[in-house]
DNA sequence: CTACTTGTAACTTTTAAAGTTACAAAAAGG
DNA sequence: CCTTTTTGTAACTTTAAAAGTTACAAGTAG
C-alpha cells in the first residue's frame, strides 16, 4: 500500500499566493493555471477544496476568488488540511498479526508517527500566507533593481 | 511530478525489531518477510540498504544479521535515511518562470518546507529503537496476562 | 440571448512503490 | 568438494494514487 505525497499544498499555497498578487486582475481558473503550469481543472479542483474547507469564497461563473481570513491568519497548516489531509508518514497495515513483533507494531509506530506528524504541524501552523507574500514581495523587488 | 510515501520505514523498523526481538532465533529474510508479510526480497532490499547506509552487518549465505549500534542510539530518523531519504513536503518544479508568482514560488516554499523538515527530522531523532522495543516487550507482557 | 466562467463527474495517463522471477555468490555442514 | 541454504541484485511486472483531460451542467454579466 502507498500513497502519494503531491504537489497539491505546493499549488495550492501557490494559487492562494497569486490571487492576493494579483487581487483586481484576471483570477480565472486559466490565468491562474499558466502560473502553476497546469490545466484549469486542477486549479477549480483545488479552490474547490479550497472554499469548502472555509478558506476561500468562490462564485459560479464569477472569476473573483477571495480568502474568508486575512493572509497572516492562513496557516500552511489549514491549507494542507485543505487540500491534502494525508499523514506525512504511512504505517505499513498488513503485518502478521500472529506474530509478537507484526501483531504489536502498527500501534506502536502510529503513536510514534503521531509525535513526528504533531512536530510538522506545529511548524507549518507557524508559516502563513502573509510569510509567503512578503517573501514574494521581496523577491520581486530585487527583481526590479536589475 | 509526484514522489510516493512509502512503507519502508515502517517494514524496517519492523525489520529491526524482529532482529533484536528474535536474536538468537531464525532471522532469515523469508521468517521476517512473513512477519511483515511481504516477500523475503523486499526484506532483503530493506536490509541491504540499511547495511550500505552503516546501521546492520549482514553476511551472504548466513541468516544472522546485527546491528552496529545499541538500540537506544538507532534512531528513526538514520533509518529513515537510509531506507527511504526523501522529503516530507514536495515543491511542484514545473511553474511558470515568468510570472511573478510562479517564477519565485519554488524557492519560497523550498525554505519554508525545509523549516517543516527540520521540525520533523528533530522529532524522528528524539526516537530509537530502544524505545520501540520498550513498547513491543511491554505490549507482550500484557497479552500474557489474558 | 450570448459569451464566459465555475463545479464536478468520469475517464485516461503517468509514475514510483511494491511485488516477482531469476540467478550469481557466499556460507555451513558433511 | 558437493549439496543445501542463504544473501545480494538486476530486471521485470503489477498496482494504485496523483495528475491531467474531456465534457457538460449551472451559474454570471453584459
Amino acid at each position: 500500500m502507498t500513497i502519494r505525497s503531491s504537489t497539491k499544498l505546493s499549488d495550492a499555497i501557490h494559487l492562494l499566493a497569486y490571487i492576493r498578487y494579483f487581487k483586481g486582475d484576471d483570477l480565472s481558473s486559466e490565468a491562474i493555471a499558466k502560473s502553476i503550469e497546469t490545466s484549469p481543472v486542477v486549479v477549480r479542483r483545488l479552490m474547490s477544496q479550497l472554499s469548502h474547507a472555509g478558506l476561500l469564497i468562490t462564485t459560479r461563473g464569477k472569476a473573483q476568488p477571495e480568502l474568508t481570513i486575512p493572509e497572516d491568519q492562513l496557516t500552511l497548516l489549514a491549507i494542507q488540511q485543505a487540500v491534502d489531509p494525508h499523514p506525512i508518514l504511512t504505517v505499513d497495515r498488513k503485518t502478521n498479526p500472529k506474530c509478537p513483533v507484526g501483531g504489536h507494531i502498527q500501534t506502536i509506530l502510529t503513536d510514534h508517527y503521531q509525535e513526528v506528524e504533531a512536530a510538522a504541524k506545529k511548524q507549518m501552523a507557524a508559516i502563513t500566507l502573509a510569510d509567503i507574500m512578503t517573501d514574494l514581495h521581496e523577491a520581486n523587488r530585487k527583481d526590479e533593481l536589475k
